[in-house]
DNA sequence: TGCAAAAACGGGGTGGCCCTCCATATCGTA
DNA sequence: TACGATATGGAGGGCCACCCCGTTTTTGCA
């Protein structure tokens, strides 16, 4: 058997200069991938925080934790936002309330989208999907209020929503304008393609019921 | 003013030992990017044509422009699609039927997403955007006629269509079963996340209406 | 058929990237 | 202050995209 387990902390408290440059790589990260999105060199991170790069591969031993570390505090903000919008009187409005907001997060910080869409695929295993599982978490009780309030197709998991979330973000990353575009196609996919009926506002996601005509015979 | 133009070919026809590295370099760009996706390596491309690496970039001065010529015919049988569903009864049901089988190449055309989604956008102007406006150009045709026949909301376009489309195979790329996947998310994304009635089928995108509840108050 | 210009080729160079080793510098403490 | 644990970063290896330019192949024409 294992001789100790420390989860949280391990006991070296990491040395003042470490600390000092894990900041530093930290900050420039943040503006690295702000510029150039989530595909931002390592080395042009490292150059700028003033460190070599193997400093910045032992801090950080792969992208996705470095990116993991940059957007978290972003991350706890919507998971902070998702807590809020349970207190919600409507449950759908909550959901998609919420789902906007991820995506407005997504796409105003370049590289956040592909930061959340590598979730447990893709070679190491439980080597930074932490964001991932944070929305995740903070999503999950929000369509569990919106299904049993008959609000969401009972098969539409979180993992469908969010997917379409960092999908639409990523498609419209580096585009004009995308946070506009992102939030109406989002529009769009919550709420289908076919005409509803007044419904005449910016692509409104809820009252999705009312007469029609059947389009398949 | 110009001296003359000559649009389709340029009076040199290609010397026969271009054409035949054209068209080597093609195959092993199709078996390279079906192994790897559109990010494969243009040496190792070059290297199974058994080619020199100026000898690719000299036939396909881009990426993007070696991927739109692998990906052409493959294109063109979307587009010659959309063409027969041109003559299908139900305008809806053709419109769908058509981005689900622009889905379905593009999931198991790893790269094809990707190669479809840059447009006009980014960098060099008129530098590769063929395959983007053949669908386009093919898409239009369905929607306008589903747009007619009161289908599809009025304010949907044909680009919104595609990059949801395309967005969503980006995103299930490399997953285990993709294509599944991708079908499930875009008949959610056509049909919207709230529940339709009796639809109890595999995501009907067809039958929005339905009676419910309102969920604003 | 023979030849010279045009066209195409590809080896090798440049510069960038990611990542690792290890000799050196720095920090925290006895 | 002196020592050992900790952290550093320059140098280097492997891979890549892209380009320069001397060499080879093809072609049009005599």
């Amino acid at each position: 058997m294992p001789k100790d387990s420390r989860p949280p902390s391990p006991p070296r408290p990491m040395r003042a200069d470490a600390r000092r440059n894990y900041e530093r790589i930290l900050a420039a990260a943040a503006d690295a991938v702000a510029e150039y999105g989530a595909e931002a060199s390592l080395e042009e991170i490292a150059r700028r925080a003033g460190v070599g790069s193997a400093t910045l591969h032992r801090h950080f031993p792969s992208r996705q934790l470095l990116l993991e570390a940059v957007f978290r505090d972003k991350v706890e903000v919507l998971c902070a936002t998702a807590g809020d919008l349970a207190a919600d009187p409507d449950p759908a409005h909550a959901l998609t309330s919420w789902l906007r907001a991820v995506a407005a997060h997504a796409v105003s910080n370049r590289g956040l989208a592909a930061s959340l869409m590598r979730g447990v695929r893709d070679g190491d295993p439980a080597l930074g999907a932490t964001c991932h599982a944070m929305i995740v978490d903070a999503g999950t009780g929000l369509l569990v209020r919106a299904r049993r309030a008959k609000a969401v197709r009972p098969d539409v998991s979180i993992t469908d929503l969010l997917t379409l979330v960092n999908a639409i973000c990523l498609a419209v990353e580096r585009e004009p304008d995308g946070a506009a575009r992102a939030d109406r196609l989002l529009g769009l996919a919550l709420a289908g393609v076919h005409p509803a009926r007044e419904a005449a506002g910016d692509t409104p996601p809820s009252r999705p019921e009312g007469s029609g005509r059947s389009s398949r015979p």
